[in-house]
RNA sequence: CGGGACGUGGCGCAGCCUGGUAGCGCGCUUGACUGGGGGUCAAGAGGUCGCAGGUUCAAAUCCUGUCGUCCCGACCA
């Protein structure tokens, strides 16, 4: 492509609106343009690198077995209220009547796809023998997100690979999953993403049911926790800390128990501020009903109560936050005022809470709290179980090293789903003994449009993006220092041409503009290969080649530069291979 | 949905407090010079100051409303 034939708006100015880097980049390199708040153009560039990512994604879908196919986006409204996702999605789903004749007819814009594979496998599988499948789709997904940030990282409209497997056995979504997972890592290092397969929730089937791809990013919105030493990593929902049961005594320094006035003031946020304590102080004591049974659980202030370890630590069923009656039941105070002083139910403490000596708790009354509350002494406890969310500085659980909080881009998703939708949408299949069963779906998301805005967000320097040659618009520029020098054009022609004819992607860059214009513009857009030809080198009958990221350029002779350059194109190609 | 900020040529900003009919840099057009790291000179084009209403002889400027965008938080199969 010759770039005065092409669309390519290069910004100098950072625009007021972009924060983030890879926003302020991709905008500023002529990528993308934003139409409103979480829509976005993607502009020639920004869509070769687009379609590259989806290439990538393709060829590693199908190397897996997964059968590609195009979903409707416009869905009927009527299947997210039969798996009850109409609730769950809330606002986030974008719905809207269209007329047809005299009547109204309901759609949703598809935020996934579960509902509508589900549907057309259960009208298609009968069989054990159909069976395992697995299809996929590359398209574009609405979600109205309530905020949408970053530019294209979070946007109400993205481009998403979704895939589903269906299976009549746990082997068999096993195998599915497996083979999912190892297609996703071989995605990413073929993008030339830095990633970290994390444990995420486990869902309905339990053990290993779920990872995120997480890419490592400042800017990132979630956050997981790592190892270095062992390489466990884990959203911090999941992830478990090597913490054990503290030796359970009354510290030698216990104050004596005093019960303060708070009038109105429950919250530990509040109360901290009121008696001018460090919420690290206080303990903060919820009241579960785990199923149906009134529990109260104990949480260092500053940290967060993990629901799904409660659950566990109890083997229960169901747990939820107990309601207001309940609350004052056990407490004798309204909410707010909770404590394990004399509270009227079992109690379950975090590792951390025996540590905290004199501490500061509700009071089991109205408008009042207790300092100087010691274990042993005020209270009871004789285990201590993991309760709270990890967070960085604990101790690894598989090792003796650390856990590191960090911030990533989440651009994939792995997940055994399980029944949820086929039994609802009643997708089943008849055993060998023509038995009927639903069947075992997993599902496995890519965000595209994502992935390639984690990758600007990763890889880039002060003079602009630096992509992999695997995703790069384009491989190669060619860049003829003075377009009106005939000494200079005919090689720079002959060079573009001869790449071209070995089937690199090269841009040429043939505008009238002065070499240092030129450069900056090409390091902005982060073409990976530049070979420069200009009048000094035409004396010596040589270009220059030289990478993005290096410091200095190659002389290779004119007639060789071609060749040279096809030949570093297709080696580095071979490293995302 | 809570909190904050901002809307002035394509982009970045000043002007607003203290009302008097819009300016700077970049970019763009034309020409000349220049030609290895975002050039120089000259001449130009381009803005109902987000929108609506109000106050005033007069509104980018003051008041009210509204729309939009961004940031922090909540939310995120």
């Amino acid at each position: 492509m010759r770039w005065t034939k092409s669309f390519i708006p290069t910004l100098k100015e950072v625009p007021t609106d972009a924060e983030v880097p890879s926003h302020q980049l991709m905008l500023r390199a002529g990528m993308i343009r934003q139409l409103m708040a979480g829509a976005y153009t993607y502009l020639p560039l920004g869509f070769r690198a687009l379609r590259k990512v989806e290439n990538i994604v393709r060829e590693e879908m199908d190397r897996a077995g997964a059968l590609e196919m195009l979903m409707p986006a416009l869905q009927p409204l009527e299947l997210f209220e039969r798996t009850g996702r109409k609730e769950t999605f809330g606002n986030v789903l974008i719905k809207f009547d269209i007329t047809r004749r005299d009547h109204k007819v309901h759609l949703a814009l598809g935020p996934t796809h579960e509902e509508v594979v589900t549907d057309l496998m259960a009208k298609h599988i009968n069989s054990y023998r159909q069976l395992p499948v697995t299809v996929y789709q590359i398209q574009t997904k609405f979600r109205n997100e309530e905020r949408p940030r970053f530019g294209v990282l979070r946007t109400s409209e993205f481009i998403m690979k979704d895939a589903y497997s269906f299976s009549s056995s746990l082997e068999q979504l096993n195998e599915a999953y497996e083979s999912m997972y190892a297609a996703y890592c071989r995605i990413f290092e073929r993008c030339g993403l830095e990633y970290v397969p994390v444990e995420a929730e486990s869902g309905p089937i339990g053990g290993d049911a779920s990872h995120e791809f997480m890419v490592p990013a400042g800017n990132g919105e979630d956050s997981i926790v790592r190892c270095a030493g062992c390489g466990y990593a884990a959203n911090l929902e999941r992830a478990e800390t090597g913490r054990k049961t503290p030796p359970i005594a009354t510290s030698p320094d216990a104050a004596s128990l005093t019960q303060v006035s708070t009038p109105n003031v429950g919250s530990i946020e509040q109360v901290s501020k009121m008696l001018k304590c460090d919420p690290s102080q206080m303990l903060k004591t919820l009241i579960y009903l785990a199923d149906g049974e009134p529990i109260a659980v104990l949480i260092r202030g500053d940290h967060e109560a993990n629901e799904g370890k409660i659950r566990r630590a109890l083997d229960a069923d169901v747990l939820a936050l107990a309601d207001p009656g309940t609350i004052v039941k056990v407490t004798n105070a309204p909410v707010g005022f909770a404590g394990p002083v004399g509270i009227k139910c079992r109690v379950i403490a975090d590792h951390d809470v025996p540590l905290v000596a004199n501490a500061i708790t509700g009071a089991n009354a109205a408008d009042a709290h207790l300092t100087g509350v010691n274990v042993g002494r005020d209270y009871e406890l004789t285990e201590t179980f993991d309760l709270r969310d990890a967070s960085g500085g604990d101790p690894c659980p598989r090792c003796s090293g650390t856990l590191d909080e960090v911030h990533g881009i989440e651009v994939g998703h792995v997940f055994k789903l399980g029944t949820k939708y086929s039994q609802s949408l009643t997708a089943n299949f008849l055993d060998e003994h023509e038995q009927r069963h639903p069947i075992i779906m997993g599902c496995y998301g890519i965000g595209v449009t994502r992935v390639l805005a984690a990758l600007a967000e990763t890889r880039h320097d002060a003079n602009g993006l630096d992509w992999p040659i695997s995703v790069a618009p384009y491989e190669v520029a060619v860049v003829p220092l003075n377009v009106t020098d005939a000494e200079v054009m005919t090689p720079a022609e002959q060079i573009y041409s001869d790449l071209q004819q070995a089937g690199v992607d090269t841009l040429l860059d043939d505008r009238d503009a002065r070499p240092g214009f030129k450069f900056k513009d090409l390091e902005l857009i982060g073409i990976p290969l530049r070979i420069v030809i200009g009048g000094k080198g035409i004396k010596e009958g040589i270009a220059e080649v030289k990478w993005r990221t290096d410091a200095e350029a190659t002389k290779v002779p004119l007639n060789e530069v071609a060749a040279h350059v096809a030949k570093l194109v297709q080696d580095a190609r071979a490293k995302f291979a």
